[in-house]
RNA sequence: GGCCCUAUCGUCUAGUGGUUAGGACACACCCCUUUCACGGGUGCGGCACGAGUUCGAAUCUCGUUAGGGCUACCA
């Protein structure tokens, strides 16, 4: 099958098409790093023309919301990102997982473990006192049909636990990493695969649904390394195919450390970009490219571009260090990429949050205003306040004090009375080029200057020509006016 | 503590035994320009350390160090 990525040597048991699946808990928003896992998860399904399936995790009933599910989707959707398959979920298949683990409980590949949390807790006590690696030591591996009897009648109610191999190196050949390797004893014990009431847990869950849907390779972060050496032992007990795994690297704060949605809600949700007007396509721009370098050699481009290039191989290994002003740079070079009339589209409804009448200029008008001020742009929200002199006219006396005075000076209003003059006769357009003769005074900022400060109350901003012929006549006379008058 | 992963400019990276170690962000300077921004140019700055293998090591091996992750009846 031509989805066999180059790096993929080794052959795999699986003949039918790729499958692979992004499965967030909807415990928290949707963050940086589940964006990013799902993000290569999809680029591979298209670059192999495979499945992308989307399953939710909600098996933890207490932390799981519904608004964090709205959330994820929402977020998904906002970056581009579709899926062939779901939204399922975990919970409900229940009663298949309950299946699984009977199952396994008569097969002996599983047991009962009556352990109780404070007995479990002296354990690990014992063992960081010895210095020895923390973990349950499988003492409930034998109990006698007795020893079961008595705990109950004790009321004491049990875990389901998988038994490990015993000694034994799980190996798997990482998308990513290459050659893997972790002895199973330095697992922590055998795992907790159902909880006392009955609850089961994500180990074991994600494996039977991961199978279930016929996931054939598992794209997901580093830090679940160890949950792979878990999980294969489980596959093979249950004589199901192993898939392929690839870890990828984590994101890390400034501090170095997991960027995590609890502890770095201010860069990690994605909701909150969107809310304060990042372009998706550079936050997907940026999440990918964070890892991975594009073979053209193009650091600026979509997900639609990434596609026929992307490879998993070939991304990076080492956790990358989340980098705010690379961040602003994608959304720059984003904006210069977009069209005017499209970033005007979605600048709309913060134009409009920010009170601008818009019905004061019709849209081509508005359209050449973006044009004006796009490729300096970095968040939509900028638009409105580089946009909004032409909307209300400025307050002089909000300028800082150097400029005011420079307003003041004889040759400032010169320049403005003489432009009030000119534009009797000549056009808005036409004005700069006749100012210098009718002055006397060099073109530049002496004529400048006074110009845009009296027309937008600003030292600094776009084109004046420009500015200049959106304004119209009517307005430019009037604020010139404005201003004679101070 | 145990196990695992990682290691090229401040940051993101290219590099798979022979390169003046390349690019991007940031920073500084210059050019363009009425201003800001954009754009163009220049500069600053790096192979963590130590052994080994080799004619030759950023690249291979081992060790050290540093950073990160995991270590739940969370996911």
């Amino acid at each position: 099958m031509d989805y066999i990525m180059p790096c993929m040597s080794e052959t795999t048991n699986f003949n039918s098409t790729l499958r692979v699946r992004i499965p967030p808990s909807p415990t928290g928003q949707l963050h940086l790093g589940t964006a990013r896992t799902a993000l290569y998860n999809f680029l591979v399904a298209r670059r192999y023309g495979g499945k992308f399936v989307f399953r939710l995790e909600d098996t933890d009933k207490v932390r799981s919301k519904p608004e964090y599910v709205d959330d994820i989707i929402d977020g998904l959707k906002w970056l581009g990102i579709s899926w062939d398959e779901g939204p399922f979920r975990q919970s409900e298949h229940f009663a298949r997982h309950k299946r699984v683990v009977e199952q396994l409980l008569e097969a002996g590949l599983a047991y009962e473990c009556f352990c109780s949390s404070a007995e479990l807790e002296e354990m690990k006590l014992a063992q960081r006192e010895q210095n020895k690696a923390e973990g349950y030591d499988n003492r409930h591996r034998q109990l006698s049909a007795q020893e079961k009897e008595a705990f109950r009648e004790a009321g004491r109610k049990p875990t389901i636990r998988f038994r490990l191999p015993d000694d034994e190196k799980i190996e798997w050949n990482d998308l990513v990493r290459g050659k893997m390797s972790v002895n199973s004893s330095d697992l922590g014990g055998d795992p907790v695969i159902a909880k006392e009431n009955g609850d089961v847990l994500y180990n074991f869950a994600v494996v039977v649904d991961d199978n279930d849907l016929g996931i054939t390779h598992i794209i997901r972060g580093e830090d679940h390394l160890h949950n792979t050496a878990k999980q294969i032992p489980l596959y093979q007990a249950l004589g199901w195919p192993v898939p392929l795994f690839a870890h990828v690297p984590l994101i890390l704060t400034v501090t170095r450390e997991k960027l995590s949605k609890r502890k770095h809600g201010d860069i990690a949700s994605i909701a909150m970009y969107r809310d304060l007007g990042y372009l998706p396509e550079a936050i997907v721009n940026y999440l990918v490219a964070m890892s991975w370098t594009n073979p053209s050699g193009e650091e600026v481009f979509t997900l639609d571009e990434a596609i026929p290039s992307f490879d998993l191989c070939s991304i990076s290994r080492s956790a990358a260090v989340y980098d705010r002003e690379k961040l602003l740079w994608f959304c720059k070079q984003h904006f210069q990429r977009l069209s005017s009339a499209e970033v005007f589209e979605r600048a709309q409804i913060h134009l409009e949050a920010a009170k601008l009448d818009l019905s004061a200029y019709d849209h081509a008008e508005l359209v050449t205003m973006v044009s004006l001020v796009k490729d300096g742009l970095t968040m939509l929200p900028e638009l409105t306040e580089k946009l909004s002199f032409f909307f209300q006219p400025p307050t002089l006396s909000k300028l800082a004090e150097a400029e005011r005075n420079f307003l003041a000076e004889d040759n400032s209003k010169l320049v403005l009375k003489a432009s009030l003059d000119l534009l009797e006769t000549i056009p808005v357009e036409k004005l700069l080029a006749e100012l210098p003769a009718k002055t006397g005074l060099k073109k530049g900022r002496a004529i400048m200057l006074p110009l845009r400060l009296a027309l937008t109350g600003e030292g600094h901003g776009p084109d004046l020509i420009g500015v200049l012929s959106l304004l119209g006549k009517v307005r430019v006379k009037e604020r010139l006016e404005r201003s004679l008058a101070e």
